[in-house]
RNA sequence: GGCGCAAUCGAAUAGUGGUUAAUUCAGCUGGCUCUCAAUCAGCAAACGGGGGUUCAAUUCCCCCUUGCGCCA
């Protein structure tokens, strides 16, 4: 592995077929921290050969995801760098190159075999249990053969002539893992309409761009042999290997979007902080080899090595990053929450903007009764919509309360002890509720109950007085007439 | 079908040739409390199976099983 002395440099390489997913994700996180902790270069190349599927919006959306998580490049799309370009399409000629020189060397051969043909032949070896391997039909055919076929219209794929021996990859996650090439079939490296195939541009490309380390998914073991074998035909030094465990649903299939939020970005939008799901993300793979669950970037940067990465997959856990967030949100300044809520309320339609600063004065006592209670943005929305709006949800074991005895007398008797309340604050409230509990002869809960309920519809919820004190009098009023107006009906 | 990778509480991870196998999330019980969170105290919960190697295996080796991936 004859990279000592290199600057050590990884790559992230996605196909734009999509949203950045959270496994993709995972694997910019490992590259980026990796080169981060010991100070190499990341690299973002985009892997758009396949035309078909390839879109500049998924392009944007990778960009997006990456950088809503920090996870800066180097070198790649709107950066540049001298190993550029850093989108495959813009590199044919670039691997076209390297196609000639290995068939010059001998060490591929055009192929001119059908994907039918082939296809039928295939079903053969598979009926017979044998590994699909191409037969080799083409590899020794003569100039006149080819001029004759050529002639018949046919275009050919360029195909890899795989040696006879072992290949033993080296792996600093799995270990040692031997192939052998017997087994493996002399493959495509160009395809019959000159675009060069996965495996092939890979190489070329982590060849041309000096890349040290190559760490991805370990679904891509079974690639790492062919493009060891190019490496070689080649004579170019093989680079060192990495290949991480891949993240599952919870159902133990690979994660897709039968899985609900599987896009980066919809952890955004649902109002989770970048922070958390990196932070949740790192532990899936990954431990420091302590106790410690919450960890910044920077301590990220600093523990993160290679050997502390298991070798089995993980099965993504929303309630858990739920947790993280939570404990996220909990760090945040009731400043810097109302902040990052406020676009969220915004969108929701419940605020106007621009907030006046009376009501961001108002908005970061709510943000400090709510805080502790919400796991993510959107589940403040939900949970404090009364805050906000008079039309706020209203749950059905909620209404039971209220249809408890004596509910419409308390209620009556209440909003008149409220009214003469002059200095609408919390101990006031909380001691003149209790007051009337106690000249009523009733039970503290038997009133913060059904007024909780009038006030907000639900039955949880931040203490009652502090609700009722940023709620402000009149709406408290207004809100308990209501409920009494809608018992006195039935 | 061929090849490969993997296997510790429900989930994520620690950990060890001899341990009461640990932590966090989730679950449950209790304290606090007007409810819910938060918080505190506690409970429950795992080494996939079978062979070896060894005085001793969850740990090392082999096989099986199961899961996952790649190939088409």
């Amino acid at each position: 592995m004859g990279i000592k002395n290199k600057k050590l440099r990884v790559r992230f390489a996605p196909s734009p077929t999509g949203y950045l997913h959270i496994g993709g994700a995972r694997t910019a996180l490992f590259n980026w921290l990796y080169a981060r902790h010991y100070n190499g270069s990341f690299i973002l190349r985009i892997e758009d050969t396949d035309r078909m599927r390839s879109t500049p919006e998924a392009v944007k959306a990778i960009l997006d995801g990456m950088k809503w998580l920090g996870l800066d490049w180097d070198e790649g799309p709107e950066k540049g760098g001298e190993y550029g370009p850093y989108f495959q399409t813009e590199r044919l000629d670039l691997y076209r190159e390297f196609v000639d020189k290995l068939l010059e060397i001998g060490a591929a051969y055009y192929c001119y075999c059908s994907a039918e043909e082939l296809a039928g032949r295939r079903k053969k070896q598979f009926a017979d249990g044998k590994p699909a391997i191409y037969d080799r039909k083409c590899l020794n055919l003569s100039e006149a053969e080819k001029r004759q076929l050529e002639k018949e219209g046919k275009k050919p794929a360029i195909r890899l002539k795989m040696p006879d021996r072992k290949i033993v990859v080296h792996d600093l996650i799995k270990g040692r893992m031997e192939f052998d090439s017997k087994l493996l079939s002399d493959f495509v490296i160009e395809k019959s309409d000159g675009i060069p195939t996965y495996n092939f541009a890979v190489v070329i490309d982590d060849i041309l761009m000096d890349i040290s380390l190559v760490m991805r998914g370990d679904d891509h073991i079974s690639n790492t042999p062919k493009q060891i074998v190019i490496y070689q035909a080649l004579d170019i030094a093989i680079p060192e290997f990495a290949h991480i465990p891949m993240i599952m649903g919870p159902d133990n299939t690979r994660l897709s979007k039968r899985h609900g939020a599987t896009s980066v970005m919809e952890y955004q939008r649902m109002g989770f902080l970048p922070e958390a799901v990196l932070n949740y993300i790192a532990h899936l793979g990954w431990s420091s080899g302590t106790n410690q669950e919450i960890f910044s970037i920077k301590e990220l940067i600093e523990n993160f090595t290679l050997d502390k990465i298991s070798n089995h997959s993980a099965i993504f856990d929303m309630e858990k990053l739920n947790w993280f967030n939570n404990e996220y949100l909990k760090r945040l300044s009731d400043e810097k929450y109302v902040e990052m809520l406020i676009p969220f309320l915004k969108d929701a339609g419940y605020i106007e903007l621009p907030l006046s600063e009376e009501k961001e004065r108002w908005l970061r006592k709510v943000a400090s009764l709510m805080k502790s209670r919400v796991r993510n943005f959107k589940q403040f929305l939900e949970y404090g919509d009364y805050f906000f709006i008079e039309g706020f949800t209203v749950e059905d074991n909620a209404v039971k309360i209220l249809e408890q005895n004596r509910v419409r007398g308390i209620l009556e008797h209440l909003v008149k002890r409220l009214k003469e309340i002059k200095d609408w604050k919390e101990e006031n409230i909380e001691s003149e509720v209790r007051e009337m509990a106690n000249q009523l002869n009733l039970k503290g809960k038997q009133i913060i109950h059904p007024t909780r309920v009038s006030l907000s519809g639900k039955t949880i919820g931040p203490g009652l007085f502090s609700l009722m004190e940023a709620l402000g009098k009149e709406i408290n009023i207004k809100r308990l007439e209501k409920t009494i107006h809608k018992l006195n009906k039935n």
